[in-house]
DNA sequence: TTGACGGCCATACCCGGGGTATGTAACTTC
DNA sequence: GAAGTTACATACCCCGGGTATGGCCGTCAA
């Protein structure tokens, strides 16, 4: 091996136990894969591990974090793309249900992620990526007279606690395509009940 | 201790096992906790646990469906009590919502459910349950009227998808009185996103 | 250039806890 | 009341998270 610096190995040793670790705890999930096997598959040992990251937890975190980046910067994108805040929301919706096709996305994000880190953790955490882009989302499409009124913050949580939960069906679906357009159907009916018509 | 059949001691040993297993598991968490200290505050040791349950998940399991008849039985009762079917859904939010004050109940069902049992197994239960009843209440609603029609069993996911994440908000809250009335203004818009008037 | 220092990682080990095998006392059945 | 079954307790295995220690190598100052 070429002569390489101290940061290097480090790097690539992280990016190493990140990956392995994300396609281990996405399939095996937390619980049943071990950080040797993490190592094992990343080409290094426990010791590597333990050296990088504090514990099981903080590895895992890690990945979850990762995982978080990904999908905010890529809805992020989307929303971007769209030629209208509600557009854009709608298919910032369609992103994140895409995204919960992956086993693996769903096993760390949506389940295991509140049991490992528990609910201030991942709070913390998605407040920083994806709630922090579906708020500013709304924020927009309310700033364009799409959105009523309200608690932002609380009707972003809750808007994203039913598309988790729609993720999860729609992965569960015998005929996923077909199951992503009634999941969107109410999803938008569900961002609609928000419309500035009603009224309280 | 006087003479007592086979069937009392069992029933008065799995009781006290998911009594304990209730409190430690609410408390500690599912991974923190061991059988034998859910054995010890049981009065039992741990070959009583894995004579009544196949395994750890297996007691947690029980804990978890108990909860969930408690649940299911405490918004029937609201349900019936109301005068109509869009009050009983209001009313069984806002009980829910309560529910959710309990830390044991959010850190058992909410956090710990569904990585121990799978997304699987806690839609298993939850649809006898708690799912249940809710479907149960907005299809009376919906031939009340009240609700558009659609997929009821998608859209009563994701309310309730919705409604562990307010849960969860709530119980973080410093103010939870203020919080309880903020959010639940906001379940009313989220249910009235079906309200009839809608047109897609 | 060199020698001391520190970061990177492997090896060896501890130990808590899930799971199992076996023994024993109490209840049930005939 | 003897045989068989149920309801536990006890002792044990062993996987796996965490730690301690040592060696290799890059880094940096003199």
């Amino acid at each position: 091996m070429a002569r390489r610096s101290q940061a290097e190995r480090s790097d690539a040793t992280t990016g190493q136990l990140t990956t392995a670790a994300r396609r281990l705890f996405g399939t095996e999930g937390y619980a049943t894969t071990s950080i040797d096997a993490v190592a094992a598959a990343a080409g290094v040992t426990k010791g590597a591990a333990y050296h990088h990251f504090k514990g099981k937890a903080d590895l895992f975190r890690a990945v979850f974090v990762r995982e978080q980046e990904e999908v905010a910067a890529e809805l992020e994108r989307v929303a971007l793309a769209a030629p209208d805040s509600w557009t854009a929301l709608r298919h910032g919706v369609r992103a994140f249900l895409e995204r919960c096709t992956d086993p693996a996305f769903r096993q760390i994000v949506l389940l295991d992620g509140p049991a490992v880190l528990g609910w201030d953790g991942v709070r913390e955490i998605e407040y920083d990526h994806i709630l922090r882009v579906l708020t500013m989302g709304m924020r927009a499409a309310a700033a364009d007279g799409r959105l009523a009124d309200g608690d932002l913050p609380i009707r972003a949580q809750m808007i994203f606690g039913a598309l988790c939960e729609a993720g999860m069906l729609l992965a569960r679906s015998g005929d996923p395509a077909a199951a992503l357009l009634a999941v969107e159907a109410e999803a938008e009916d569900l961002l609609s009940a928000f419309a500035l018509a009603q009224t309280r």
